[in-house]
DNA sequence: ACGGGGATCCTCT
DNA sequence: GAGGATCCCCGTT
């Protein structure tokens, strides 16, 4: 047990804090419901040494929070389309992110199938995207700070059997860093394919 | 189960 | 003006 992450937890090297946050809770607040699900699924980005990083060409107005304190919320859209959320790593100034891929969705699941507008349980949450979709999750929550009421990650003292590591998912650039970190086996997490190298 | 293509728009070159 | 840290739908095995 321990409650809410604190800052500190999340203010060290980004592929520590990806790995330490697998079996941590992912929990938002909406009004008086709560969302919540076990992140099993997620991956590294570094700063401007990672070519698969969206911070490799330095701070502009999009990645800006990637540059922030550790402990807050770096959100943005993808393919037109969709959302995708991180949380900032390291110290400030130092870019670093890690991207939540995939959650076992624990509370508030009737929420999430109105939120996706799907019934099966295991395709709430089982891609970055979709679980912004199920948690309501949008691009105004960038820069959120994970030690307020909104959005949080806590600690039940639940840890996964078994953390595996792979290639990251979908990259054209830096794919053969093995800084993709999931729980084998864990029907929750997200069907894309490692980059490889 | 697996794979290809379209959606659709903002950011940076 | 190109190209995405993806999802969904529709094919074919």
């Amino acid at each position: 047990m321990g409650g809410k992450l604190p800052r500190s937890f999340y203010a060290r090297p980004t592929a520590e804090v990806a790995c330490d946050l697998l079996g941590m809770v992912l929990v938002r607040r909406l009004g008086d419901s709560i969302l919540s699900g076990r992140i099993v699924e997620d991956e590294a980005y570094g700063g401007t040494d990672d070519p698969g990083s969206h911070a490799f060409r330095g701070s502009t107005a999009r990645n800006h929070s990637m540059f922030g304190p550790p402990g807050h919320l770096y959100i943005y859209r993808i393919y037109a389309v969709h959302i995708c959320m991180n949380v900032v790593c390291e110290t400030a100034n130092v870019a670093g992110a890690v991207l939540v891929r995939a959650l076992h969705p624990l509370q508030g699941i009737q929420q999430m199938e109105r939120y996706r507008g799907v019934r099966s349980e295991r395709d709430l949450c089982n891609g970055p995207a979709k679980l912004c979709q199920a948690l309501d999750i949008t691009l105004r929550d960038d820069g959120v700070d994970l030690e307020g009421d909104e959005i949080w990650i806590e600690d039940d003292g639940t840890r996964p059997a078994e953390v595996a590591v792979s290639t990251r998912i979908g990259l054209s650039r830096g794919r053969e860093a093995p800084l993709r970190f999931y729980v084998p086996g864990n029907p929750y997490v997200s069907r894309g394919k490692p980059s490889g190298g």
